[in-house]
DNA sequence: CCGCAGTGGTTGAACGCTCAACTAAATCGC
DNA sequence: GCGATTTAGTTGAGCGTTCAACCACTGCGG
């Protein structure tokens, strides 16, 4: 049987295309920033920040690319580098052998908080300075509702 | 002098982490679907659309960059591919010896049309389903706003 | 005209991500 | 307890993106 396309109407056309470029456009221009100040891809920088509020500064790594929303693989070769790099150190988990525990160095710590107050003044810059507080607030309620759905399917 | 940093309120805090864990799931979800049942990822898809919607079904290199929010190297890369592909082919600008022109192919908009109703669905699932149409509004005012404001700096 | 800055586009290396395959350890079912 | 399944994490190959360097051509200033 031939199922018939829900095609877009113009103004969700408008809408797509509209979301696809802003967003592409948001992180295309933090992580560039990110990279020219910071040494490293935002990807990066969101790992140090999930380790830096864990208590202890250190997480299991799939709890960390849980909280980072990362692949296990992809976090796996992040940490890779980032322990290459001196900000991330890797210890075994001492109740279940197959367990990695990444810990966040005092390096890392240092780095993310030179990083830190640059990459907050993007997202400023970029995301919150040209809405209205209201809109800020269609966009939090939309993005939960949004990554709640995916997260579930 | 030092300037104080600005830092994020919880809400605006919540509200980044929601927009980042949203985007991010989202183009994951969509790449992963056109990957699997169209064999390209989004945006080789995306500038087979523009490719598709121009006069002649060709744009210049620079035009089709614009068009689909790519660097020109991006583009360079990605059209090769296509051309390697056989969905899109390359000609010499007659009005311009620099110029190139990308000329989508019989087999590429077969492709397009092959993979875009599948696509669609998955949009329209993972994005407008899960969203009242007054958010859906809400959202494209938001991402033209963003798109406008990144565009000019 | 001619020199030269700017534009259009490509290239190669380095890097990050994906996918599938794999090892090792925990846990389930009986 | 013991085999089968599941879970934790890593690995390597292949692909796409970035960045800087580069060539070729255009168009502007004098």
């Amino acid at each position: 049987m031939v199922v018939m396309t829900r095609w877009l109407d113009p103004d969700e056309q408008r809408t797509w295309r509209a979301f696809l470029a802003a967003s592409r456009a948001l992180m295309d221009t933090l992580d560039r920033e990110l990279q020219r100040d910071a040494g490293m891809p935002h990807a990066y920088y969101e790992i140090l920040v999930r380790l830096s509020e864990a208590p202890g500064r250190q997480l299991r790594m799939s709890d960390l690319a849980d909280a980072a929303g990362s692949s296990r693989s992809r976090l796996s070769h992040a940490v890779a580098r980032l322990e290459a790099a001196g900000w991330v150190r890797r210890e075994d988990c001492p109740t279940d052998r197959r367990g990695q525990i990444a810990v966040l160095t005092d390096d890392g710590f240092a780095t993310l908080a030179a990083a830190a107050p640059g990459h907050v003044e993007g997202v400023r810059r970029h995301l919150f300075d040209p809405l209205s507080p209201a809109q800020v607030d269609q966009l939090r309620r939309i993005s939960e509702t949004l990554a709640e759905h995916l997260t579930r399917s």
